[in-house]
DNA sequence: CGCGGGTTTGATGATGCTCAAGCCCGGTGG
DNA sequence: CCACCGGGCTTGAGCATCATCAAACCCGCG
């Protein structure tokens, strides 16, 4: 189980993990579970823990007044999954994150994320990672100031295509800010053309 | 100039910041103007410098092939403006940033950012920004995919009122992803009730 | 066979965009 | 002082895109 993280982390870092500090990796993640369906956070609770994905699919999403469920993000193994927001500010949380298969996680508690920092290996990752999600996000955010729906799916095929396998349309669709019916008509269009 | 970022980095971080360390700041921050009009960054430039602004009004955009400019920040003093993509990966930008009005900034480049993150005030300082712009964009992601462009300027009222009194509503229509012609009418309606 | 989740299709309507015109107002030059 | 200009904002009419609602389809499964 833990090899999986350890090398993600080594993967995203120049220093290298000495053994002590593997040692700490195995002893502050403690693995859990989750069957489909199951919550890993469910809105109004605060976040306590912060997950590393090593098999399995996760979502994060917000409900809305009418019911909606506004997808924000897919995660699979090799990503993380949380709600920093309700995480770093032990505020309740917005969001739910549900598992969409069976899974296996590594949590990490907010308590024990201090140790954490400690690791040189792990603040250089973490910064990485932090980078890469604002940029990503920005992307994100660029196709739904600017985009067209036919225009998201296609930057959405670019750079997710794993998803496509492993998520329903429908989840999909609402990643994109879309219905399920419209995604439905632009793919047999793009299929045409 | 100096001293507004100083007592920015401070109020970011639980240890303050040594003598010696303040004096790096000011060896490391070169201050430079921006007339209105003039550019940070534009597009297919590699983004040499990050920048703090002591103060004026800053706006990120990118131009699509229709010639639209979507603006994706606005910045005013006590911000950073910058492309991170850009900046960490030493790619031409697809971004321009620009100024809206006279400001004063204060610029770090690429290679002495190195040096800057072997103080911890600066570090712990980052780390919240980070979380803090990583929770704000996802917040405001959701409202593209969730939300009408009435709730998403409503929205915007709750969370940057001060932008109203200082970039023209035609960007602030191209920062909530609308035409200047529908946030027009948004605020008409919203006047009324 | 019947059921249920996921997807597709069609008809209709709302939301927001486009294009074109006009207004408001501060600045400039005759 | 006024006429004119230009940037920013508003208004209106028509249109494209996308959402909504309802029905049907597909397919694996008990």
């Amino acid at each position: 189980m833990h090899d999986t993280l350890i090398s993600f982390i080594q993967g995203h870092a120049t220093t290298p993990l000495t053994e002590q500090e593997i040692a700490v990796v195995k002893e502050l993640f403690v693995p859990r579970k989750y069957r489909k369906g199951q919550f890993f956070l469910q809105e109004g609770e605060i976040c306590k823990n912060y997950g590393f994905i090593v098999n399995g699919a996760m979502r994060q999403y917000a409900v809305d007044e009418k019911g909606t469920e506004n997808i924000l993000g897919l995660q699979i193994e090799n990503w993380w999954c949380g709600d920093r927001d309700s995480y770093f500010k032990e505020q309740p949380s917005i969001y739910n994150i549900d598992a969409w298969e069976n899974s296996e996680l590594l949590l990490i508690s907010k308590e024990n994320i201090d140790r954490m920092v400690a690791i040189p290996a792990f603040i250089e990752m973490r910064i990485k990672l932090d980078d890469n999600h604002s940029i990503a996000n920005q992307k994100r955010l660029l196709c739904h100031i600017g985009a067209s729906a036919e225009k998201r799916y296609e930057n959405f095929l670019q750079h997710y295509p794993q998803f496509l396998e492993r998520f329903p349309l429908r989840m999909i669709a609402s990643f994109l800010g879309i219905t399920k019916e419209t995604l439905s008509r632009i793919r047999r269009h793009a299929g045409n053309s």
